[in-house]
DNA sequence: TCATAATTGATATCAAGTATCAATAAATCG
DNA sequence: CGATTTATTGATACTTGATATCAATTATGA
């Protein structure tokens, strides 16, 4: 049902939780490819209302153990409930639109360089860091976002 | 009762409500002053148990006046409730301790040059910047956090 | 196939935060 | 100053996002 091709990040999902020694059940395979058809950040609830046949209960325990096994990153949302994205091997950040609550990634190098010069600022050790950048994005920019 | 010396942050809290043109009252004035003697960031939970004599209701609704005039910033927690700390004019960032969440400040003038430097590679207008570094604190590193 | 252990999901519960609204307090006016 | 008007308060009920419980179900290994 839910085999897909070889090299997608569905693969990654299954594997994330087939590693932590997790079974495969059909309610998991849903939500699972559900994420996969995202293509942006989306929220726990996206999912249940999109999977109204998978438990309320399953949908959060499933992307609980992803986020544990590193296979999702939790966006902590400023008002409202968290959101989550597919987390790639690459480090990047996030850009979110102030206007229509829109996620984007980017990627940027120098950002990384400045991460390991600030270590002799910071008292403790760090283990991690995260940018957020706010704009105005695009469309509610130029006034097409009418909210759909 | 709670005329405090100029100059002090107290002053900018209340001058921030004036400026809403709120009025001055004993219920406002105790959650300003116990923000005013916050030398972390707070949550909302932790003034209404600091104040037991000012109603949740009116603690979130001072909360909320003062993030919407700019006078506290907003501060989004992976897992529970947001805290908050007072704005300063100078833009600066946040520690975040991932074992006990202790919450720090630091400032990078890197930080806000390569801001700068994003501008051309992100979709949209730039209105604002976060950036949180996620360390072990050295009250973790040290054991000499009892949680206290 | 059977036994065992993990998983599910309806439900209850929790936690953070907001809406309601009668009672109260602050500011203004005469 | 006292009366009037209007904002504010806070107890309570409610909303939302998320977790705990636990009997019924399903996956997996022998």
């Amino acid at each position: 049902m839910t085999s897909g091709t070889a090299n997608t990040i569905e693969i990654d999902l299954f594997t994330a939780l087939e590693d932590k020694g997790l079974r495969k059940t059909s309610a998991r395979s849903a939500v699972l490819t559900r994420i996969e058809s995202a293509n942006d950040a989306f929220t726990a609830e996206q999912l249940c209302r999109d999977l109204p046949e998978v438990g309320r209960a399953t949908v959060y325990r499933t992307i609980r153990h992803l986020v544990d096994a590193g296979a999702l990153c939790k966006l902590p949302i400023l008002d409202g409930a968290p959101m989550y994205s597919i987390a790639r091997i690459e480090h990047h950040h996030h850009t979110i639109c102030s206007k229509c609550g829109a996620i984007g990634e980017f990627r940027h190098s120098t950002v990384e360089r400045v991460m390991r010069s600030l270590g002799k600022e910071i008292d403790g050790e760090i283990v991690g860091h995260r940018m957020e950048i706010f704009i105005i994005c695009k469309r509610c920019l130029s006034g097409t976002n009418d909210g759909g």
